[in-house]
DNA sequence: TCCTTCACAATGCACTCGCATGGTAAACAG
DNA sequence: CTGTTTACCATGCGAGTGCATTGTGAAGGA
């Protein structure tokens, strides 16, 4: 046997380097010696790791959303409401971690009309995102804090697709992450507000 | 004076042909090669009528934008509540033509991330857009249609955040255009509701 | 010791890219 | 007619692309 390594640990380490890419320069500034450069190593190991670079990529969004659901997953426990509040927050441009994150998912998210593994990546992954979301918004029912009538599948659907639409309009400056804070509390005091 | 021509349309004649590339293989399928090819001329017309390529994309995408303006103030002047809706609904992949135009949309909203002038175009024409929401939302006030508690700024933002949300779900299928218009209809029967 | 296996590294290839260059044809002014 | 201006076309260049190929060194099993 030669020598021994820890393939995912280059691997991440790849997936890695091609995020501090996509952040830079966008995806198509995403080149297989680019991206050696970037993880200061050799072109021919990063072919190694990845067969084509169609899986690079993969598996960098990849590590994108584990990365995101791990920061969702280690959110406080304590009520619906906050871990909602949470769940919501960690999507979105507020600080330079989550900026990073939000520019690499916008890339992906775009490539994804035109790629379908990519889509397919999304397709599966959403419903568990909205069942999160609509998972909290039943807990908060249950608790009596939100009105019994909502539907929370409908009002999980509006929530994610308010969140991904304040994205861009962070990213690009309209709204200061102050303002978007404000925005998802406003709306999160409608939904808890009495019946 | 040489030959006349009508710049303005060979300008549009190509932007339409790098949309329909944009569409068909996304924003780094477009060179100017391709872009010739789909617009059935030269590539030296191409460059005679753009000197960058930064420039044809961007044209594209200022093309893009009046199409969809036109359309909107096309619609029927009714009631605000319905041109509110007509207004969200153009946005929103649920045919054909507005497929085409959220997948061209969606590129170069990726692609403003990273060029500072796509950025730019956004920065201005979002003001207009959310003042042509809040617009409708303050009529629909003033007719005592919408709770006059409600901001209509804010309703704004939530209104276009959410839509825009809706767009790339729809995209990629997890949403059928049946289903988009449903969320959207109930989110506005929610504002017309009484208060 | 030999030999296989794995982990890389280096190079080369065929191709594509944006753009610059240089030419030609047509239309009109003089 | 000549000259100038505009509208294009064809070609070529240098740079960069993903990927295939080949080589090399190290780590263990037999």
């Amino acid at each position: 046997m030669p020598k021994i390594v820890d393939h995912e640990a280059r691997r991440r380490h790849l997936a890695e380097a091609v995020q501090r890419l996509i952040d830079a320069k966008g995806m198509d500034g995403v080149s297989l010696r680019e991206v050696a450069a970037a993880a200061g190593v050799s072109m021919g190991l990063v072919q190694h790791y990845f067969a084509t670079k169609d899986e690079l990529l993969l598996a960098a969004l990849r590590h994108l959303n584990t990365r995101i659901s791990l920061r969702v997953a280690a959110a406080p426990q304590d009520s619906p409401r906050a871990l909602l509040r949470a769940g919501i927050l960690e999507l979105l441009p507020l600080d330079d971690e989550r900026r990073f994150e939000a520019r690499v998912g916008l890339a992906f998210l775009a490539r994804s009309v035109v790629d379908a593994p990519t889509a397919e990546l999304y397709r599966t992954g959403l419903p568990y995102v909205l069942a999160f979301y609509a998972g909290r918004l039943a807990a908060a029912q249950a608790a009596g804090e939100i009105p019994a009538a909502l539907d929370p599948a409908h009002e999980a659907t509006v929530l994610f697709a308010f969140a991904q639409g304040l994205v861009h309009p962070a990213l690009i400056g309209h709204y200061s992450p102050d303002e978007v804070v404000n925005a998802v509390d406003r709306h999160l005091a409608r939904l808890f507000a009495p019946a």
